[in-house]
DNA sequence: ATGAAAGCGCTAACAG
DNA sequence: CTGTTAGCGCTTTCAT
């Protein structure tokens, strides 16, 4: 407690430390950091005196000497919004276990200010960049022949080369499908955001192709659409028109679903009785709020955040080596190419099992 | 644009800039940074060779000499949740325009974690933190007597001579309710979150307040209970059923909003027509999905944010001339104390005026 | 076992 | 006008 508590800690400089231990700047040096061999008597009394100055090597001299920062940078195109956020906070984890602080930059999705803080990072010689974004769209990399690895996460570089991290669209969507299978559901539709979003179309072939393992089509036409609610109410009325008998629908996102059930309740289906539901994001406050609660495909933000840091660090680590960085070393495996976090599906009241079928 | 695409600008130094531009590393110097006067062509040898070499000033080096590191820390104990995000993009913003690089910690509401990572901040000799939250619920400071400046946005120290920036909960409630009785409502009841939250025993005092200047009291109780839109379902009944007369509702937040939105709609009650609807948040994901879209109390954040780092960038000018900065000296005028951000009113659907009243 | 000295990359004095 | 020198705080040889 001493060190935060014990007045202003003005500088305090391993000099100082050594004057008051009574020892040499290097051998200061040397107990503070368990180097080289030394009376334990002397340790002791360097430590203590650390300790009563409460001294913190300046990393600014540390990293100096050593070339390094042990600092990344986290570059978001999307405002921190919903989706990088919990990206954000896996990669924070990842990072600062291993005692890396991580430099934050918010582009509001324009290239200028991209540009700019790209130069800033490196300037100030971050040892590596993750970029995050709102949805897996495809974008332009960052920079090419950057001195420091880079990582997408929950975006991907139209760089085939570069490292990006995404989460499973088909899968969750297969997942989706083999859940409503599972619960008995043959009739189902789907309501979606744009068709020009990769993520949209993923998603609907994943169920798609689910469904026709299953010798199933889609209830209806897969109605792509809007990311609003507004769009679902939308959207669950033309299902209700063109597939009356549908007994599931799968949504594009937990605001589409939210705006179906509530098209559905209003013509009188009970979800999940005569009709289940399930979303997509895990957004909590939308699911939750959702009357029934929704079940919903949850595509492990966290970890695409953890695993994009950690093999960022991973790479930090390969190029530290001084080996050149640009070449897509075929050993690796993971290094290079996209990387696919699986989803998991979250369970709630919108699919409840119906009454047992015979 | 040399410097980002011209190869592995490995660590080139000033060092090879002046050899490239045959002087000496001091005219180098001089030449990058603009001091002291040299011949022209000189200065442009060595910016010629420096550009050429993709030369990027090495901070840490700078830094070490400068005793500066132009970082300051943010620490969230929210995991950058809906509130701290707007806060943090103003921060980012005023600091950015500084040439200020922010380092993000997120303790996860942890006083163990958030101990570890003020640590972390100050090892890193940040020259400032920023402390944000989800709520402004006063809260243990991060630490007494700490080297380094320190502002809470959107979260309040419960040491009184922090400095903190909140937002205007109160004016937000008084705003509401003129804006309700301006629209001619004047049977007004409130549903909001619990009673033990101070924005919400705030928020309803501003309403309250203003309702008594025009001789009015809320209709029915105000309601307190949850921050969700289950209870915004139940509060709109039991407001119903003690105020059946009530023409507006101002919700202690968007998603209770949501919940009486719907209650009122499934009861026969049409907003805004037979009840006006206030939010309070402008959380647009809820407040647009509203059907009504609602009307909904701005707090803005992101001037709180904003704020909160010019405040940070002043003391660190203050502290910066060596003067001690424990002293809440009464001369700054806004040096110390709280600082509280006007909040605002967003227009829309759910409290269009009715029909004109004669 | 300890101390002295060199040097990380840079800037700011002072010499030339 | 330019070059040389010292030193920011630290680690790391290499002498002692």
């Amino acid at each position: 407690m001493a060190s935060l508590s014990g007045g202003i800690a003005k500088a305090v400089t391993i000099r100082d430390v050594a004057a008051a231990a009574d020892v040499s700047i290097g051998t200061a040096s040397k107990a503070l950091n368990g180097r080289g061999r030394m009376r334990a008597e002397t340790r002791d009394r360097v430590l203590a005196a650390a300790e009563r100055l409460g001294f913190r090597p300046n990393p600014l001299a540390q990293g100096l000497l050593a070339g390094r920062t042990y600092t990344v940078g986290l570059v978001t195109g999307d405002s921190f919004g919903r989706f990088s956020i919990p990206v954000m906070l896996g990669a924070e984890d990842a990072l600062g276990a291993g005692q890396i602080s991580v430099f934050m930059c918010d582009t509001r999705d324009d290239p200028i200010r991209e540009r700019h803080y790209v130069e800033r990072l490196l300037a100030r010689r971050v040892e590596g960049i993750i970029v995050t974004g709102r949805r897996t769209e495809p974008r332009p990399g960052i920079g090419r022949d950057l001195p420091v690895p880079v990582v997408y996460a929950m975006t991907q570089s139209t760089d085939e080369s570069d490292v990006s991290i995404i989460p499973d669209d088909e899968g969750g969507g297969a997942l989706a499908a083999r859940h409503l299978l599972a619960t008995g559901r043959t009739r189902i539709g789907h309501v979606t955001g744009p068709q020009r979003f990769q993520a949209a179309r993923r998603r609907a072939h994943g169920l798609t192709t689910e469904l026709a393992a299953a010798g199933l089509e889609p209830a209806g036409e897969v109605l792509f659409g809007q990311w609003s609610e507004e769009w679902g109410r939308q959207g669950a009325d033309v299902l209700l028109h063109t597939a009356p008998d549908v007994d599931a629908v799968f949504c594009g996102s937990d605001q589409i679903a939210r705006g179906v059930a509530e098209t559905l309740r209003e013509r009188g289906r009970r979800v999940p009785e005569d009709v289940a539901l399930v979303g997509f994001d895990n957004w909590e406050p939308m699911a939750l709020g959702c009357r029934p609660p929704l079940t919903t495909v949850d595509m492990n933000l966290g970890e695409i955040g953890r695993l994009a840091a950690t093999h960022l660090l991973d790479m930090i680590a390969g190029t530290a080596g001084s080996r050149p960085p640009a070449a897509g070393s075929p050993d690796g495996g993971s290094s290079g190419g996209v990387t696919i976090v699986p989803a998991g599906l979250v369970l709630r009241e919108s699919t409840r099992r119906a009454a047992p079928q015979s």
